[in-house]
RNA sequence: GCGAUCGUAGCUCAGUUGGUUAGAGCGCCGGUUUGUGGUACCGGAGGUCGCGGGUUCGAACCCCGUCGAUCGCCCCA
């Protein structure tokens, strides 16, 4: 025997609870996107390696040193996505999409990054993300993050606020990164040494380092506001008056800024309050859900300007925070405790006579008739179907109905029994789940929640 | 790339200063009892102690390496 392969270091696999709630989360926002009618696409998981090092931009840390990449058998350089934004934008333009403009998309499915995995973080991730693209007017932000809200909430995720900023367009927030840098370089030897690092690279990023040393010196660092154009300024104020007038809350985030070289304009995360129960399970992990507007993004990679905006959030961490509030589905349990084929056929026909209806239905015919009930009773259902043998010569097969009780222990006291057989025509199933159920002739048929 | 903690049964973990055949609970399988049965009791299967070296008469335990996990830093979602 070969020992077992073991799984790639930062992948996973999702079951059980797990899974349930990474469902869940996918469902809420296929049908919520749904309403807003985004379109769905669906994109290759890698694409040339130049459609992230441009689109990203080269000197980030994403394209820099995590990036998975590889040379196909024509040495050609590929690499897996490892975000949505850039493929989405390649494909809008290698396949004429502005003829749709604007054009609402959606999307969701794993993306990698080969970074050290910890919590909430994997080298191949989830993410749903959100798109508009050739829309330049301020209402497409306010749609799109209406829509996120409205995401979150049907999550039931508590305790989370939009921060909202603008980098402004280019010539402002060119203006102000040239300050932030002379503002920090008069101070250089008192920063941190990442700091330091940062002037160079990325002097954004001092704004919301956590080290003390700099923090002295974010505090009266230039904003963005002074730099505004007044172009810019009127779409941010549209931006917010479009989000009180949506019934969205947010806060401004004057030193938020995104890593990656193309956004401009508006910028946002959702973000745990601090002390809230979503934060708790996020470790160190903040931010669910952030984008921003891309205007600059379609002409690095050889397109006309096309203003756009979008966001993505990760699954795992959506996941975590709904954990357990994710709807429990409520089942049917079947057991059968006769041998006879007779007697296993009728109670077939029932078990497809709920599904057909809708009804989730599990089904115990194996193992002695203990634990037939021992793994029935496990699972929990809110309704069980017993079929045994007749009693007598000429009695029909024996349908026991009884609504089990949701709690242990309460089996023996809470239950309702209601014995019934196929010669009468109409047995009572627990209300809650699929309000009467009502047999005629060979026929089960149910009427739906009320 | 860096740091800290940790790898013992399917799962959660014990395992005393290094000392015979490595334990428990849960789960799994079989059985007895309980009126339709989630309980209780009896029995059973299941582990080359992550992997590879080293120290020692002797290593689950000490040392080195390696792989992996967890949490944090950098970065980012």
């Amino acid at each position: 025997m070969s020992k077992t392969p073991q799984a790639i270091r930062g992948t996973q696999d999702i079951f059980g609870p797990d899974a349930e709630a990474f469902a869940f989360v996918v469902e809420t926002f296929e049908r919520v996107r749904k309403l807003y009618r985004f379109r769905r696409v669906e994109m290759p998981v890698f694409e040339k390696t130049e459609v992230f090092s441009r689109a990203i931009g080269e000197t980030t840390d994403v394209v820099s040193k995590e990036m998975y990449s590889f040379d196909d058998r024509g040495g050609e350089s590929l690499t897996l996505r490892p975000e949505f934004t850039a493929g989405i934008a390649r494909a809008y333009l290698s396949n004429g999409w502005q003829q749709h403009a604007p054009l609402k998309v959606a999307t969701h499915g794993p993306l990698f990054r080969y970074e050290r995995p910890q919590k909430g973080r994997y080298r191949q991730f989830h993410q749903i993300d959100a798109e508009i693209l050739g829309a330049a007017e301020p209402q497409a932000d306010v749609e799109l993050l209406a829509m996120a809200d409205q995401i979150i909430r049907e999550l039931g995720i508590e305790g989370v606020t939009l921060h909202l900023n603008t980098l402004g367009d280019g010539d402002s927030r060119e203006a102000w990164r040239g300050a932030l840098v002379e503002h920090f370089r008069a101070v250089k030897d008192e920063l941190s040494e990442d700091s330091q690092e940062r002037l160079e690279k990325n002097p954004l990023r001092i704004l919301d380092s956590k080290d003390p040393r700099d923090r002295r010196f974010v505090a009266d660092a230039p904003k963005i506001d002074a730099y505004l154009s007044d172009d810019a300024r009127a779409f941010f104020d549209a931006v917010t008056a479009g989000l009180d007038a949506a019934g969205v809350k947010w806060t401004r985030a004057e030193s938020l800024v995104r890593g990656l070289d193309y956004y401009r304009h508006t910028a946002f995360e959702f973000i745990p309050d601090e002390g809230s129960e979503a934060a708790g399970k996020l470790g160190s992990q903040s931010t669910i859900l952030g984008g921003g507007r891309y205007d600059g993004l379609m002409e690095s990679l050889g397109g006309a300007p096309t203003p756009a905006v979008g966001w993505a959030a990760g699954i795992e961490r959506l996941a975590m925070i709904v954990g357990d509030k994710t709807p429990r589905q409520q089942t049917a349990a079947v057991v059968i405790e006769s041998a006879e084929d007779q007697i296993t056929n009728i109670a077939m026909m029932y078990v497809r006579a709920m599904r057909h209806n809708g009804v989730p239905v599990l089904v115990y015919r194996t193992g002695s008739v203990k634990k037939r009930f021992d793994k029935a009773l496990k699972d929990d259902p809110a309704i069980m179907f017993v079929f045994k043998n007749p009693r007598t010569e000429g009695e029909a097969a024996r349908i026991d109905v009884r609504v089990a009780a949701h709690k242990t222990g309460e089996l023996n006291k809470g239950l309702e029994a209601r014995p019934a057989t196929l010669s009468q025509n109409l047995f009572l199933v627990d209300r809650s789940i699929w309000g009467n159920a009502i047999r005629k002739g060979s026929e089960l048929s149910l009427f739906s929640k009320q």
